[in-house]
RNA sequence: GGCCCCGUAGCUCAGCUGGAUAGAGCACUCGCCUUCUAAGCGAGCGGUCGCAGGUUCGAAUCCUGCCGGGGUCGCCA
């Protein structure tokens, strides 16, 4: 459990107690009120604003009420001092052997330490990736994989209830270019003669893999049918084999999607119209004229009547097109109706991680989910910034076989997989993020990733070492949280770095509520930081070695402490989605 | 031009949704290896939180207007 929401608990029970005392008045809104650790722990351990926030209701000074709150707060146990400071902050200072029993959370739990029923089952649906399915995924996809998936994760560790889910975009004009492309190719492999791919279609390379499956498969059988025939063919062939490349891609990732969300086949079901029709019945769709851009040249501007959605009416700028001129949705209609169906399926919660190109996007979607799910349904859309791929400092090459960008293959290439996934949380989802290949490879502290990978790896080590002396020893986590006496953890050091070890399921839920994974990344720094200064004190002083000859109570003691801080970061590690190491090689 | 994101130490970035003396890492200056992996640790140096107003007991955080950088902008998805 939550230690701070412990302490809350703790607090509201001795403002409760003061007004039935009649020191204060009951029916305190106690809305405002946080219990939090101080930014600076030299104020004390617990900090609380309740004086503050209650001073107006209470028609009290707040420091007046901070002192009801003092008296009562000091006679708890497990409290050692409580102060007023500043405007009115009280401040706890909690006695060492409360965090030191609370390490037994730690140890008991293990990797599950830190879940939280915050969530309470609420079904929450988390889309990313829904990269095009027109050729391999891009780098730029890697970056909002990895956000889409921690974040998942993250949400189910904080108690939702989580749906990850894939767009495929396989209706419109785009994969009516695909099939086009797809059948050069196609007759290329099967005529030999070298196709000449005309400006708007796709060039990349690797559609002639694609053309040679399909020539593998169905032969000559397309060469002299109609054009009608062919192109559904050929588009669904390459639809359905990029989409398993994507898959394979995203696999190697180790990021696998609930639901597969297929446009084409939502269009089919008359959901679409079915969505629209439902704000027609409203009244926010009408013919209309949109005004030019603001800074666009009138020449490029010709004023024509569009169907339009009454976004203005839901916080966006201007109304949006629902339909192009040839009667057919636009992409943004075909999107409305997927969004209802998202929280038609049950997930009143939706996220969506885009990439920074649809930051323009936004707020429409908004306006269209507050629309069409009459206010029922929430969406939060994370827009992913640019990554700039380096290597050494130079811009990385584009890839041969795609011609135009970094596949995401390549990324995976070059340094790994758990590299790929740890980097990209090190930034906040909307700050551009610079990926050096070099960098992120090099193993020193200025390489998060390997800085904290190495606190786990020596943890791991101290412990085998243990095992290896002391055969007879249970050095599981309830093991060790029975047999340890953790008084013996006495040092400032060993008890901050507990406190630290303690806040981490604050820290998730924290995380989730405010849907920022990459916090877990800092987070797990700070652990990492706190263990190596916590090693190197043995390097000073032999006396503060994990492992001390001759002395079983401290050298318990130390492993279960050393013991957390593993369970700690794997158990992050896992949100993350990189596997901790067990030694550095 | 409209909209969105960003602007915090010389550099790269955090800052727990409004709290106390704004924090890390790099770089720079010192110090620590017969010892569980020194692939590490400690100390010092370094900031008018882009600018100007406003709200508040209290603002890096919220509001308004500017300045600078990036993204995006009517039947592409």
């Amino acid at each position: 459990m939550n230690v701070f929401k412990d302490f809350e608990a703790k607090i509201k029970a001795a403002l409760e107690a003061a007004s039935a005392a009649g020191e204060l008045p009951s029916d305190l809104d106690l809305s405002r009120l946080t219990v939090e650790p101080p930014r600076d722990a030299s104020h004390g351990d617990v900090s609380t604003n309740a004086a503050m926030v209650l001073a107006k209701q209470a028609g009290k000074p707040p420091r007046a009420i901070a002192e009801t709150l003092v008296a009562r707060l000091r006679a708890l146990p497990e409290v050692t001092a409580a102060e007023i400071a500043g405007p009115g902050f009280v401040n706890l200072r909690v006695a060492a052997g409360y965090w030191r029993r609370r390490l037994t959370d730690v140890l008991v739990a293990g990797t599950t330490y830190g879940a939280s029923t915050m969530g309470n089952g609420v079904a929450v649906n988390v889309e990313y990736v829904s990269a095009n399915p027109t050729g391999p995924l891009h780098a730029a996809h890697a970056r909002g994989a990895v956000v889409g998936d921690a974040l998942a994760a993250l949400l189910e560790k904080a108690g939702y209830a989580v749906t990850r889910e894939y767009y495929i975009n396989d209706a419109g004009a785009q994969v009516e270019v695909l099939g086009r492309s797809t059948y050069l190719r196609y007759r290329e492999a099967v005529t030999g003669e070298a196709a000449d791919i005309p400006t708007g279609l796709y060039p990349g390379e690797y559609l002639r893999d694609v053309g040679q499956l399909l020539a593998a498969r169905d032969g000559a059988k397309w060469l002299d049918k109609d054009e009608a025939e062919w192109l559904p063919a050929c588009r669904d062939f390459a639809v359905e084999t990029i989409l398993g490349w994507i898959k394979d891609d995203l696999a190697s990732m180790n990021i696998r999607h609930d639901v597969f969300t297929s446009e084409r086949a939502l269009v089919a079901s008359g959901a679409v119209d079915s969505a629209l029709k439902s704000l027609e019945d409203q009244g926010l769709i009408y013919v209309g004229v949109l005004e030019p851009p603001k800074g666009k040249k009138p020449e490029d501007w010709e004023p024509r009547p569009q169907t339009l959605f009454k976004a203005t009416e839901f916080g966006d700028d201007v109304d949006r097109p629902l339909k192009k001129s040839d009667g057919s949705w636009t992409y943004f209609a075909n999107d409305i109706a997927y969004h209802l169906d998202k929280v038609r399926r049950g997930t009143p919660v939706l996220i969506d991680v885009w990439g920074a190109d649809h930051g323009g996007y936004v707020k429409r979607m908004e306006a269209a989910v507050k629309a069409v799910t009459g206010g029922q349904g929430a969406l939060d859309v994370k827009i992913c910034q640019l990554v700039h791929l380096m290597d050494n400092g130079q811009p990385v090459k584009m890839s041969k076989r795609a011609g135009t960008f970094v596949t995401l293959r390549d990324v995976l290439d070059a340094v790994g997989r758990d590299v790929v996934r740890f980097i990209m949380l090190t930034r906040r989802n909307d700050q551009t993020l610079e990926f050096d290949y070099a960098k992120v490879r090099e193993q020193s502290k200025d390489n998060p990733v390997f800085y904290v990978q190495y606190a786990h790896a020596r943890c791991r080590s101290v412990l085998r070492h243990a095992a290896e002396a002391h055969a007879d020893w249970d050095l599981t986590g309830p093991g060790l949280a029975s047999g340890a006496d953790l008084d013996r953890l006495d040092s400032p050091e060993e008890v901050d770095l507990i406190r630290l070890l303690l806040s981490w399921p604050r820290l998730i839920e924290a995380a989730a509520e405010a849907h920022e994974p990459h916090r877990v990344a800092f987070y797990l720094h700070d652990v990492a930081s706190a263990f190596h200064g916590l090693w190197n004190k043995g390097k000073d002083d032999a006396t503060l070695r994990f492992l001390i000859e001759g002395d079983e109570g401290v050298t318990k003691a130390r492993l279960a402490l050393v013991k957390a801080v593993s369970l700690v970061i794997a158990s992050g590690l896992a949100i993350m989605g990189v596997e901790p190491v067990e030694e550095m090689r």
